[in-house]
DNA sequence: AACTCTACGGTTTTT
DNA sequence: CCGTAGAGTT
């Protein structure tokens, strides 16, 4: 035993042995970028198990399900066995959640909505109160109501003021009570289903709360209400409870998540035991230099300070390129370079603020061969063939699932459209039953309905229902079955939609993937009880899952990160958000910009925060500079930030204003280098247009075709080795942009103050010139009719 | 009922 | 720019 002890402690810091030593009572982690939390949390959870704490008894909550398995794993790794439950807020109470149903009420087969299935749900309410959705969109009034849920707010809740709030709380109740007719749960009422059920029923209550006598909570900064108020009904018999987490990284405000949570922790469980873990083994001294430097911006914030003994390194870069596509050469060149000096695919990380900024790295990564894995994006479960087949194994298992039954009672086409649909819901809502429900009465379907969709109801009625006949197990089965008898499959062969096809065959194999893990005798053997009655039947909770509805709740709650695979040599491109938690050697962060990096908020909030409109902006800005130190934090030898002079923006070149990030790091700590140069720098220039590149300061002509040449000599002066790469691609994009147009561009290649005629407005001068191409645009001082932006693609303009 | 065309608006970030 | 909601067409 004191073997494995010693064992267990080997190699920890002070702080971090403390951590792990420290097996009762409140425990507060403060655990800074890169400071070893992962290791001390899974050595606790073993300290735990060798102090005689059955693995069983621990309940440790992670932010990914991927996260929860590599802890799992590393415990293993450590104490030969698990048992352990780790998993995700969300899993675990919807775990709960299937087994307690009857307890509160609903169906323990209910099904869970993800955000599209949610907004649909509230345009059919928005449409049943007669909302003007100009004024209150479903998309803001889903947001709305997800924050009340997300602080445990019951509509009742609600303090009443304007007008809108009044909508608001309205259709928050409709919105329920239609959730409820589904037998559906939204990702909220996971938590907050799962917190009421805690509150309000003591027995249960108090069964979890001697099962989990030990709760460990990790990202803690990142937890909202409803997860507060979770951990604190679980924790307050026994208060073993151990929070691990950074203020500085705390990045979801917007959804919900409320950084007080940790700061609070002290007062909310008295004798809490404090420990700092502030040295970091992750990152060189200049990258963690460079990460201080811009938090350090932050006036919300515990004073903090993460040292490393780890090597200088080298400097981090600032790579200042001509636009998009540019930025991401830059990034390629460099992947290859470092890959020339024998470093893996893998250890590479390209982060970015957003989902939209992912396409030119994509495409430059794949022209130059290199493999890749894209996090986030559209996630397989979210494409419509996949929702699609879903939605039919949803309606099986539940039969309120209007949703569901609307989104395929006409996929495949069967003839049923949208007023056959539209007098389903009516009869469903006169009858108080489901849509499905309807089709089991037929009188009213003789009367009201055409024969052709009548008997195409039917059939798919009886389909449905022969479907449900069938085993449940192994889901693989059932779904190969399904696809079959739906149609579904043969529709999409026949249609010849591949991609369809290949991501059908995916859900096949994901379903086979769930089995096989899933496979009764298997799954007692992971997790359940060593002694019987230990744990009043809770092992149910886990058989659970080896069912359809168990199928579905991983699909529902699977996350992009979820899909990631560790073991592959690919380079990894993701947003800033999900790069929480990870480490690379190699980070490149893309458009460190204003507008971007900092992204600026354009719509104000809805209601409410009228008084306090600037300490939100506030608060929203020192959460982008936390989310810039997330992805700083991220790198453990070199970090790469970018920045274009242009970028293209909903189809049109705007320029780009360098972050005020950037104006934070001290010169210093960072390594600058212009590839753009003085001609690129005013973002007004077409096609013709005289510019000077940085490339050796050679001057030359955005000409697509011609300037080839010109701009792969340019190019050759500055990166021996790969020619013609940097500006070449440029002028490929030049071309792209001008296509057959170009011709005509090139003859009208025009400069400020050039004299020029329209056909009706006569003649003007040209004032100003933006964009390139297609959607280049001028402004033109017309002596009769003022100025004008014109599209030169559009206008024939004449110089004179 | 299903297909085609156009106008519009969208980009944060995700369990 | 791109996808799609809604209108208009067959």
């Amino acid at each position: 035993m004191s073997t494995v002890v010693t064992d267990i402690l080997q190699g920890l810091n002070p702080p971090q042995r403390e951590a792990v030593e420290t097996l009762d009572g409140p425990l507060l982690i403060l655990a800074g970028a890169g400071s070893g939390k992962t290791r001390v949390v899974t050595r606790r959870i073993a300290n735990l198990i060798n102090h005689g704490v059955r693995p069983w008894e621990i309940l440790a909550i992670t932010f990914t399900n991927k996260a929860a398995g590599e802890m799992r794993q590393r415990v293993e790794t450590l104490v030969g066995q698990s048992g352990v439950w780790l998993s995700t807020f969300h899993s675990f109470c919807a775990r709960i959640l299937r087994r307690e149903a009857p307890v509160l009420g609903f169906s323990q087969t209910f099904t869970i909505y993800d955000e599209d299935d949610a907004q649909k749900v509230i345009k059919t309410v928005i449409e049943k109160l007669g909302i003007d959705d100009k004024r209150m969109s479903p998309g803001a009034l889903r947001t709305l109501i997800s924050g009340f849920k997300s602080k445990a707010l019951a509509p009742e809740d609600l303090e009443i003021g304007t007008f809108h709030e009044r909508i608001a709380q309205q259709v928050y109740q409709e919105y329920q009570a239609a959730l409820t007719r589904n037998q559906a749960l939204d990702f909220d009422d996971l938590l907050l289903k799962a917190l009421v059920l805690f509150r309000d029923h003591t027995e249960v209550r108090e069964r979890y709360r001697q099962r989990f006598r030990h709760v460990l909570v990790d990202e803690y900064q990142d937890t909202n209400g409803c997860q507060y108020q979770l951990v604190k009904l679980l924790g307050e018999g026994h208060r073993n409870v151990c929070v691990t987490g950074d203020p500085d990284q705390s990045i979801y405000s917007w959804r919900g998540a409320d950084v007080r949570n940790i700061l609070s922790f002290e007062r909310d469980f008295p004798d809490t035991k404090v420990v700092r873990l502030e040295q970091n083994y992750r990152s060189t001294q200049n990258v963690l230099a460079l990460a201080s430097a811009v938090i350090k911006h932050n006036k919300e914030r515990k004073a903090k300070e993460l040292w490393t003994e780890n090597p200088a390194g080298e400097p981090p870069a600032l790579r200042i390129v001509g636009d998009q596509d540019l930025e991401a050469y830059e990034v390629v060149s460099e992947i290859e370079r470092l890959i020339g000096t024998g470093r893996r695919y893998s250890d590479i990380a390209v982060f970015y603020r957003t989902n939209a900024q992912s396409r030119p790295f994509e495409q430059s990564l794949i022209r130059s061969a290199i493999p890749y894995q894209l996090i986030g994006g559209t996630p397989f479960y979210e494409r419509r063939e996949v929702k699609d087949a879903l939605a039919y194994l949803r309606l099986l298992v539940n039969p309120k699932d209007d949703v569901s039954f609307a989104r395929i009672v006409n996929v495949p086409r069967r003839g049923i459209g949208e007023s056959s649909t539209d007098l389903i819901a009516r009869k469903a809502t006169d009858m108080s039953c489901s849509m499905l429900e309807t089709l089991d009465r037929t009188e009213w379907m003789e009367k009201e309905l055409a024969q052709k969709a009548r008997n195409s109801l039917y059939a798919f009625a009886r389909m449905l229902d022969v479907l449900r006949q069938q085993p449940r197990y192994p889901v693989a089965d059932l779904v190969k079955r399904m696809l079959n008898d739906s149609g579904l499959l043969d529709s999409l062969r026949e249609s010849g939609e591949d991609e369809r096809l290949k991501n059908i065959e995916q859900l096949i194999n994901a379903a086979v993937t769930y089995d096989a893990e899933n496979e009764p005798g298997k799954l007692m053997a992971q997790g359940p009880p060593p002694e019987p009655g230990a744990f009043d039947g809770l092992d149910e909770i886990v058989q659970m899952q080896a069912s359809v509805s168990g199928f579905l709740e991983n699909a529902a709650l699977m996350t992009p990160q979820d899909a990631r695979k560790n073991s592959e040599d690919v380079v990894t491109l993701m947003t800033l958000h999900m790069a929480k938690g990870l480490e690379f050697p190699f980070v490149f962060i893309a458009g460190v910009e204003e507008g971007l990096l900092p992204m600026v908020r354009v719509g104000s909030s809805v209601f409410g925060a009228e008084q306090s409109a600037q300490d939100e902006q506030v608060r929203a800005s020192e959460e982008e500079r936390r989310l810039f130190y997330v992805g700083a934090t991220r790198a453990k030898e070199r970090l790469f930030l970018l920045m274009v002079r242009r970028r293209l923006r909903f189809g049109k070149y705007e320029v780009s204003i360098p972050s005020r990030f950037l104006d934070e790091i001290p010169e210093n700590l960072i390594e600058e280098t212009d590839r753009a140069g003085a001609g690129w720098d005013s973002g007004n220039f077409q096609l013709g247009n005289r510019v000077r590149s940085s490339f050796g300061g050679n001057r030359g002509r955005i000409r697509p075709g011609a300037a080839f040449e010109e701009l792969d000599e340019f190019d050759a002066t500055s990166a021996p080795g790969k020619k013609g790469r940097g500006l070449a691609q440029y002028a490929a994009s030049a071309q792209e942009h001008s296509n057959d147009e170009f011709s005509q561009l090139n003859d009208t290649a025009f400069e400020i103050g050039d004299r020029v005629k329209h056909a009706s407005f006569g003649e003007g001068s040209v004032e100003a010139i933006q964009g390139l191409g297609l959607s280049a645009k001028v402004q033109v001082h017309f002596r009769e009719h003022g100025p004008k932006w014109l599209m030169l693609s559009i206008a024939k303009l004449r110089k004179v």
